[in-house]
DNA sequence: CTGAAAGCGCTAACAC
DNA sequence: GTGTTAGCGCTTTCAG
């Protein structure tokens, strides 16, 4: 900088208005510019963050982004907060506190502007109140605004749709360990409207699907559970806390040639589409993971902007059903 | 950090020497760790970066996240950096061009340590040679390292694999507007051991699944075409570019009742999962994402340290075919 | 091993 | 409008 206010006679303090679009003479802007050009400068942003102590940075920190759903999601919020001029640092923690916690460390250090956090531990405590936050699914400090989908109407409606379609007898397939708020909200809210509905229900365990051994079990025992359910009652729902779950499900069953949607309704949760135009194959419980990544951005913009009183906001966003293959058509 | 130091009763060179790992006297260190604590100093990377010139940060340049193959490398890209220590800034182009150059600016602002592209324009020729760089899948400027699947042995395997299960005539389903090397070289590849193996081929131009329309157009041309190849030819194969197209293909015969794997076999390009644990649908030449992932960040890591003298390298990471649903078995 | 001081490149007063 | 200058928070000589 001081190179190109030398080249164009001009003191630093001139390019640097130029620069931040400041007024200048016109006759002085074309030299800046010409300037620049010929000397290929390019400011320093580290340079101008020390200074401002301001970033534009945003730490999204978040499970994996490997999958429908976090695919879409990041898809959304990097660009949101590229339209607002923020930079996306990707920061993948596999549910791993250790990394959560660097992460965390990391954004500290930066100075960033924000972060926008996905974490089913008590991450957010270890952040410091004065940085922007908000969380997307859960937050139990109550101290960050917090983005979520409506996940006990998701439930409700599930139960719903399979009572639409004549399911008389069902079947929650969920995570009991590790229980956490938007899937116990999942959970109440099916089973409220089976008792609602008269749906006879029963509640079966999934464990984390990383563990092959445990979770073919699960499968093997959810098998069980559908044959023996079958000669009892009448037509049968599975409800599953996540798509991924459910299409495991549907694999299984299909080995078992017990007829998906004829014998056995699935209905799985979050409905993102592997690509932006492409067909479900699983029936779903949708979370609109657009209008959730626009809240989320907005609501951290508004609170590095200052404009907000951390007031701790909770938004729920509403979710639908969408038909799939696993549900009959009615 | 003069507040730690003054704290501390050490100079702030002393501070700087404890954060950095340098030999300090036991008794200053033990002294520095806890005014560090009770002040809660966290020291500020701007000003570090500022005065070493260093960046941990790589920009990484996409087309989509929102894609099981994207999704899946950019799970890989970032855990291979931040692993090796840096911090990945998500950079999602959607093949925009005035996107991509706005990245690189921005690159160049924050003088970031370097850059991984993905483009299919010529992005990488507005890159200054001095900036760390290595392209995944295309680089025409020769000036980069370039780390990408070997295509042509991919289509060869494709037909080759088609061969084995009894095909006889195929249809290539591939972009022949935007050309591109990689795609030339699937299609190169295909067409080559379909001569070879004496398979009838024809070729069929894909338009960019975004627009509707004309997709629309591609597939009932497509099945028109299948109904007829099916009457004067025997087993009909078709290879498609991509994963996201064989999808789209498979539906529309589902809809046009023609049975897949029966009368028509489909094989795609990319074979990355939905999910880390899930079954393939089409059958699939699989890149072998990890490794893509692996050696581009090994090699901006060299390049980085400044160990490698830019010799543009090439490297190819193997392919190989993955039975989904739409082939028949062996 | 530790302290004093220079300076990285920029912005923001402030004076002209 | 423009120039001068202080200083953001750190690292890094260079003395001691």
């Amino acid at each position: 900088m001081k190179d190109v206010a030398k080249d164009a006679n001009v003191s630093v303090a001139t390019v640097s208005n130029y620069i931040n679009g400041k007024k200048v003479r016109p006759e002085v802007e074309e030299q800046v510019r010409q300037s620049i050009e010929k000397l290929h400068y390019v400011r320093n942003a580290a340079a101008r963050a020390l200074k401002t102590s301001e970033s534009k940075y945003v730490v999204f920190v978040l499970p994996t982004v490997w999958s429908p759903f976090f695919s879409e999601l990041t898809f959304w919020v990097q660009q949101y907060l590229n339209d607002m001029g923020y930079k996306l640092i990707l920061s993948v923690s596999e549910n791993n506190y250790s990394k959560e916690k660097s992460y965390v460390k990391m954004a500290e250090e930066q100075r960033v502007a924000g972060i926008i956090s996905i974490s089913y531990s008590d991450l957010n405590s270890h952040v410091p109140a004065n940085i922007p936050l908000v969380s997307i699914e859960k937050d139990d400090t109550g101290m960050f605004p917090l983005v979520t989908s409506n996940n006990y109407d998701g439930g409700k409606i599930a139960a719903s749709e399979f009572h639409k379609r004549g399911v008389t007898s069902a079947i929650y397939a969920g995570t009991l360990h590790e229980e956490f708020s938007p899937m116990i909200a999942r959970k109440s809210g099916f089973i409220d409207q089976c008792n609602n509905l008269g749906i006879h229900y029963s509640i079966l365990d999934v464990p984390s699907s990383k563990n092959t051994e445990d979770f073919h079990k699960f499968l093997n025992q959810l098998s069980e559970s559908v044959k023996d359910k079958e000669a009892d009652f009448g037509k049968l729902g599975i409800f599953a806390y996540s798509d991924e779950v459910a299409i495991h499900i549907k694999e299984k069953l299909d080995e078992e040639k017990i007829k998906v949607p004829e014998q056995v309704q699935i209905i799985g949760f979050d409905g993102s589409k592997i690509y932006p135009n492409t067909k479900l194959t699983v029936s779903s419980i949708r979370q609109d993971v657009q209008q959730i990544a626009n809240k989320a951005t907005e609501i951290l913009d508004k609170q590095i902007k200052g404009n907000s009183e951390r007031e701790a906001s909770r938004i729920m966003v509403p979710v639908n059903f969408q038909q799939g293959l696993t549900t009959t058509s009615i």
